[in-house]
DNA sequence: ATTATCTATAGATCTATAGATAATGC
DNA sequence: ATTATCTATAGATCTATAGATAATGC
């Protein structure tokens, strides 16, 4: 039993349930959580089905495992915000850098977008415990630079929330996106320079 | 057969389809289209699952015609976009009205990004056919305001983009706003004043 | 006569397990 | 001895259809 927490991991142990998850972010990335099956993800690690089901619970363990693992990378960004930097050098560098993540990491962006679509089933403790406290921190720390008068005032938290909104745009309607931009080679560049222009034209005095 | 377009449907007809479609939007929109069941249509519904295959083909045609019916909804406020109309007021009613979308069609909304999420299987040939066209109009008419000195000029794609982004994510993403908000009832209009502030410091010369 | 609805079920798809066998580490 | 993998299949769930019956409109 690989659960047991009382036994390290081995070697094919750790690559095996890497590979499995490695092969699960591609299909409930690309069709949720419902639409994706054992099937398909035993097909893209290369092992056969039983054999995933003897590293993980099951499905919903594989899920619930991909989640928990991918949240650290994806709010790293927002760790990083750091109140002693310059204000609008800081923000305009979360922006980028989220932007980047969206680029880089689309499967990921729409893992968490799909998650979130349905209402979080399977992340709402996630959230609570993770996500809400360092949010509250990041507000505070936005806040305090508006209070000493180095940002526009604004509220913090919708602040945060159209940068989510705008940069993971580019991962999770990609699809519209690519049909809207008929593969105009400059979008990636024009995305990022728009954004720029946007929160600085908000934020600075 | 209430499929033969030569005959005209009876009112039974249309009311059963439209409570068909109706359940079909509560259904879809929560669960995805993989996630959601005929068994759980039919019961949101009031018909039994085989009188719902009596009205519609399938699974997939109640998705594609729940998509093509509120298409032309959920575009309205794009095909509203005056070019005669004062450039700045023009762009902050559409950002207000998409906004209000979200808050009171928040289904519609879920229901558009799940597909878009995964890759618009079913919805590709009508973002093609019937936004693209709508979507360069309207960004010809952007950017003759721009080119008139009417608008700080930035890449009118990528304005609407952060528009939609930023507005439909108050849907979309509704679990995690809740959860970040703690239900402050001042979140609603709290948006509308920081969208209003966002599109207007950047368009603004 | 035509339209609408129901019961029963076929057929496909999926998650998960049982139980046997092969590979690996002492 | 323990870990890893495979074949076969149980059991649940889902879409869809067959075929009979009830309701409605001439």
């Amino acid at each position: 039993m690989p659960d047991d927490a009382d036994k390290k991991p081995s070697r094919i142990q750790r690559r095996n349930r890497s590979r499995i998850l490695e092969a699960a972010l591609d299909v409930f990335s690309q069709h949720g959580y419902r639409g994706a099956t054992l099937d398909q993800i035993a097909e893209a690690a290369g092992l056969s089905k039983p054999n995933i089901l003897y590293y993980f619970d099951g499905k919903e363990e594989i899920h619930v495992t991909l989640l928990n693992q991918l949240m650290e990378t994806w709010l790293d960004p927002l760790v990083t915000l750091d109140a002693a930097g310059d204000p609008l050098t800081e923000i305009l560098n979360y922006v980028e850098r989220k932007l980047d993540m969206a680029h880089e990491l689309p499967r990921e962006s729409r893992l968490f977008a799909g998650e979130i679509l349905q209402g979080a089933p399977r992340m709402a403790p996630h959230l609570q415990a993770g996500l809400q406290p360092l949010f509250e921190e990041k507000c505070a720390v936005i806040q305090g630079w508006m209070d000493a008068g180095a940002l526009t005032p604004v509220d913090p938290r919708h602040l945060i929330f159209s940068i989510w909104a705008t940069t993971q745009h580019y991962a999770d309607f990609a699809a519209q996106v690519r049909v809207l931009m008929r593969d105009d080679p400059a979008g990636q560049e024009g995305a990022a320079a728009f954004l720029r222009t946007l929160f600085t034209r908000l934020l600075r005095s």
